[in-house]
DNA sequence: TTGTACGCGTTATCAT
DNA sequence: ATGATAACGCGTACAA
């Protein structure tokens, strides 16, 4: 049952395996009649090619490969379900590996994909990933990369990601406009650049309306894809501030242990206390009230960023000139119950 | 900045490839001298093998297929994860698809990751499949092949499961000895086995408790990975079971549906109706009151048939003889808040 | 200790 | 219209 090659193909019908390639892919300079035979028996053999010496003739693996920080935060199956959307159009494989937010690791899975050939690379950018020399080794390489969500503005490739001080910003305004006037912000820790642009955006916005920015306002989860996290700060927030009126929060989940919080404590939101989150993952259609959010559009953001991997892999192949683009896509207020 | 190869060490030092290629991989034959040469070299142009021309020498590809019938599923992400963590340690890529739920998806997936010729394939197979003849192509391919979670008993190759009616027996046994006395089940759809088998589980609990069957107490959740079904299914379950006093739902999304009626129907979860859910998802932890489930050892699930998968690849690579497992990994019930 | 020769299966070039 | 030949890069049996 295994394996036949054009080869025996050609040895069966006594010709030569340059013919039979040429017949098995539509070459005009074939006759009719070969071209039969030679379909029908590479039918009756059951041939596929095989993919191993197609790559190494042809240079080419027609496979990506997607690096992603945590293999189970609903966010990058979202951008994974994009990738695929766009790889399976083309017939395109995709290995995934993640980073856990390890710089380490990051480089070991970037050598790793290198040296399996992929055509092209899509990542996020680890927590932990303060230099990028790894990332400037896959161009050196050659080999077609964009970046997502958290990406490096110090690289020269495509990027695709939103602007997370802008989102953050409408949703701060938002409150604001609502009448809110104590707001709190529950940022993510100092490291990755969304958080601290998550944290401008807030900043910002109070500026911007003239309410003054009070440290004692910003609370940091450092495992921000935590709901202890915001269950913990809120019921301290609450505390320390028993006139706060709002909560932004850096992720939807943080916002979850808030509204948790706030329901043990017998604040009523948003009545009391708005609580806004970041991301619309899914926990925010589940909770009571349901939660308002920024909506992080992540499946866009995996179609869009494989969509310019292949774009990029295709001008590669004939060798023509990449202009690299830098995109961010729209995010929009989603308001349910909690503000 | 591109791909030495051993041609190309050979030449600059003057030795042959075979001598190059041999101190590459610490062969005995060659002098310490000419070893280290050919090793600072190699660094020096950065030589990394091309596994294209390796895959083709050793018929290798050093890479696994997942097909996932949803990628966006969180008990998949941990399944995911647990495979990803053992294919790590043997430095092992993984491809992942998905199927959709849809037979013919799933046989086309099955086609792209033979062509591949990929070392080994992790299947949950679809809803939809009900003949195998496409799995048997991967045997009759001589690619290694476990099943998980939705598996096919017909099939011969190792797989990897729960024992959904034993599970489900054990929840609905102690909602009895809890005291409950009218339990309605939730179930999935008839086609996937898994909903099958939890139904009849619930039924068999009630039987040995001397609590007659009533079918008028079973509500088809369709979908059952979406919570609106269980919002309306305990909705209507509450208006024609006035006297309900526990239900017990196919998957955690359900229960969550059921939970968030209860709430808008102001019956007191779990005093006058207990719930109990079947996953442990993560949503199971942040519902108010948290939801008491069975927990369905996704991680381990992965791992265990990973490490089966890549035995057996080694097994069949060595031409020994494979003695196909089926595992039943062990649930248990998790008592939280609901029940 | 080193090198020669061949094959893995495909495809591209160039003759015929 | 067809085929001979070479090449992709590596690994290994065998010879030297």
């Amino acid at each position: 049952m295994n394996n036949a090659t054009l080869k025996q193909i050609a040895a069966q019908l006594g010709i030569s395996t340059t013919t039979v390639s040429k017949a098995l892919k539509n070459y005009t300079d074939i006759s009719e009649k070969t071209k039969k035979a030679v379909i029908d028996l590479a039918q009756e053999l059951n041939y596929t090619p095989n993919s191993f010496a197609v790559n190494l003739r042809t240079s080419e693996s027609k496979t990506i490969g997607v690096i992603i920080p945590t293999v189970d935060f609903h966010f990058f199956s979202k951008v994974f379900k994009g990738v695929l959307e766009e790889a399976e159009k083309r017939d395109y494989l995709v290995i995934v590996l993640r980073s856990n937010e390890k710089l380490e690791l990051e480089k070991k899975q970037i050598d790793l994909l290198l040296s399996k050939r992929v055509d092209g690379i899509i990542i996020s950018l680890s927590n932990e990933t303060g230099d990028f020399d790894h990332i400037k080794k896959v161009l050196a390489h050659n080999t077609s990369l964009v970046l997502f969500d958290k990406i490096a503005k110090l690289v020269n490739c495509s990027k695709v990601s939103i602007n997370d001080r802008k989102a953050s910003y409408e949703a701060v305004d938002y409150l604001i406009k609502k009448g809110r006037k104590k707001i709190a912000h529950f940022r993510g820790s100092y490291m990755p650049q969304n958080a601290i642009d998550r944290f401008l955006g807030y900043k910002k916005a109070l500026e911007d309306n003239g309410i003054p920015y009070d440290s004692s306002l910003v609370y940091v989860c450092d495992n921000f894809s935590d709901f202890e996290d915001g269950y913990a700060a809120a019921k301290t927030a609450c505390t320390e501030h028993p006139d706060l009126d709002a909560i932004f929060t850096v992720t939807d989940l943080v916002a979850v242990g808030v509204l948790k919080a706030l329901q043990d404590l017998a604040i009523s939101v948003p009545e009391q206390i708005a609580v806004f989150g970041f991301c619309n993952s899914f926990v925010s259609e589940i909770t009571t009230p349901k939660l308002s959010t920024v909506d992080q559009p992540g499946f866009e953001i995996g179609r869009k960023a494989a969509e310019i991997l292949f774009e990029e892999i295709q001008l590669k192949k004939k060798r023509q000139l990449i202009a690299y683009q830098s995109i961010e896509l729209e995010t929009s207020l989603l308001h349910r119950g909690s503000a």
